[in-house]
DNA sequence: ACGTCCTGTCGAAGCGCTTCGACACTACCA
DNA sequence: TGGTAGTGTCGAAGCGCTTCGACAGGACGT
């Protein structure tokens, strides 16, 4: 129960034998102050330990030096690579003198306005975005600076960045196709995901095929939630009926039930079967029967949307910078 | 660009024709207010859409309704749980109106003061808390109100929710013990962490190495950091030294690279080797070659540490809570 | 020598809220 | 009928900071 009453800055200026705005400007830069005031105020800042109020900067200057992370609903299941971006936007942030505030993007797209309303945030990072994002749409609409990890339909005026999906499908299929593989499937993402409109599932969905046209080669689209046992019987299932198909791609970890699948059903990896996934490398690393996967530098990704957010908070007139972080096979 | 002035209480109070300080009884309900006057209030709220305005809120009150979650530092490499806890604190701050501040915590143990210092946040969470931990020094001289995740030395007085990390080693041991395996490896945490104090990684050292003694069994305690690379280097190593030990326990991923070395070795799990492994339940389930794995509820942690933590804040004379949560073979 | 422009400093007015003390007013008991 | 408790409401004083306008004084031009 110590620091029971925090230094103010009027205990600086006093100390300091200066006004107050003095110590402010000192703080700010935003006019000048002759050397030895300057001085004499950053010593008394040292001496008492000085740490400014967040909150009442806050009130007076209009802006709350945070930005706000919606995390997306829990039910979703998504790949653990959320963390990454969490991990990666908390850095920027830090570096940045920036706060990060986290919040559970309930159903209600109306939520993701509300801490910027309150004046708790500046702005908003926005992941696992859909096509059409009724999200979006009420930030655009309350004028409140925003960036995207992920995509949606009508990208202009936005800043975002997103992982290269069609590359990586596009990368992903071409090695399967020089395998030799006559046939492949896509596991893509959940079919609810798929029907609400989740842009990197639809992206993938598109972009495999008709690249599989391209290369002609015979590509089956399967929807599949991350769960073991949901890709285990969707693979069994195409594996019996599909015995002419010997590679498949994953958007995540539907391979644990792929692979559980294969080895019910004899058939080895590599050999005779091609697995590519789409994960984090980190993740990949880690696997036993060591995967082809491919590399989504998420830590980079969160690290780029909490930077677009901060230079568009801090020069309104930043133009929106859009980004694609590629990925390679590993 | 909408939305350039917020509504504030001001013009609440004006539309309803009540005084400012009336609308915020309502809002607070710290004193009484007539039934019909109440009405007029909530009803100008509703209809001019009011958003109380958090960092005003904070100055004058003095708690900014907020709590701040220290991540660890990157360079910890520990296992991907740390999503989860996250995941969990956030929904449980949500849930009770607060907001989730996160953070990295630096090398710099001032660092984890810093934000209830400039009144951003009135409270922390701490978490892969060390034996001696001078984060913790550091809060209980400021007197600010803290949880852990994780335990510490002296817990005299501390609010913390941790695993029950002894009882898992030891149902793990119980569990290879009674598969009649003689000499068992534990793969603890990394050097660097145990000779830093990292609890977790003693309690497992002292508990493998006690209960080993008890059980008649030898206990190899080997402590191995989480990538593929140096699990399965030490792996190959213990396996040529040390051909009579048949089983292993891992605190985390370490088993990965242990795997790797069995299959290198030739011996079969789990025939002819017995692996048990300390993580989430979610990933245990996705990896291939399903091991046994230990449940540790992760979210709940998270969860539980922010309750205890607001619960504190609310009411300042609450007991401290001690929590363990337990962990079942899966 | 005077006016003009800077530069550096100060005082004061808020930012939107909480909360304290004051003050009607009603209700109740003697 | 007066005194005493409540109730319900209001006004005003902050919370710790930013920022605006004012203004002294020195440096410069002529």
């Amino acid at each position: 129960m110590a620091d029971i009453r925090p230094v103010t800055m009027a205990q600086i200026a006093e100390r300091a034998g200066v006004a107050l705005s003095t110590v402010s400007y000192v703080l700010s830069g935003k006019r000048s102050v002759s050397q030895p005031m300057r001085k004499r105020v950053l010593d008394a800042i040292e001496e008492l330990d000085y740490r400014p109020h967040g909150p009442a900067r806050a009130l007076a200057s209009g802006a709350s030096h945070t930005i706000a992370l919606y995390l997306p609903s829990p039910q979703w299941q998504l790949v653990p690579i959320q963390q990454t971006f969490v991990a990666g936007a908390t850095q920027a942030t830090s570096v940045r003198d920036y706060a990060l505030l986290l919040s559970t993007a309930v159903a209600d797209p109306e939520a993701v306005t509300r801490l910027v309303a309150q004046g708790r945030a500046d702005g908003v990072i926005l992941m696992e975005t859909l096509r059409e994002d009724p999200r979006i749409e009420r930030l655009k609409a309350a004028g409140y600076p925003f960036s995207l990890i992920g995509r949606t339909g009508d990208l202009t005026g936005i800043s975002f960045v997103d992982m290269d999906f069609s590359g990586a499908i596009e990368t992903s299929l071409a090695h399967v196709a020089r395998l030799g593989h006559t046939c492949v499937a896509l596991f893509n993402f959940a079919p609810e995901l798929l029907a609400a409109g989740y842009t990197a599932a639809l992206i993938a969905r598109d972009v495999f095929e008709s690249r599989a046209v391209d290369l002609g080669i015979r590509g089956l689209h399967v929807p599949s939630s991350h769960t073991r046992r949901e890709a285990f019987a969707i693979a069994s299932r195409l594996l019996a009926s599909e015995p002419e198909c010997t590679a498949a791609i994953t958007t995540g970890w539907q391979f644990t039930g792929l692979l559980s699948a294969l080895r019910a059903a004899d058939l080895r990896v590599p050999d005779e079967f091609s697995v590519v996934s789409v994960i984090a490398a980190q993740f990949a690393e880690v696997l036993t029967p060591a995967l082809t996967g491919v590399d989504w530098p998420a830590f980079e990704a969160g690290r780029l949307a909490a930077e677009m957010l901060i230079d568009k908070l801090k020069d309104k007139e930043t133009p929106p910078r859009q980004h694609l972080v590629s990925a390679e096979l590993v």
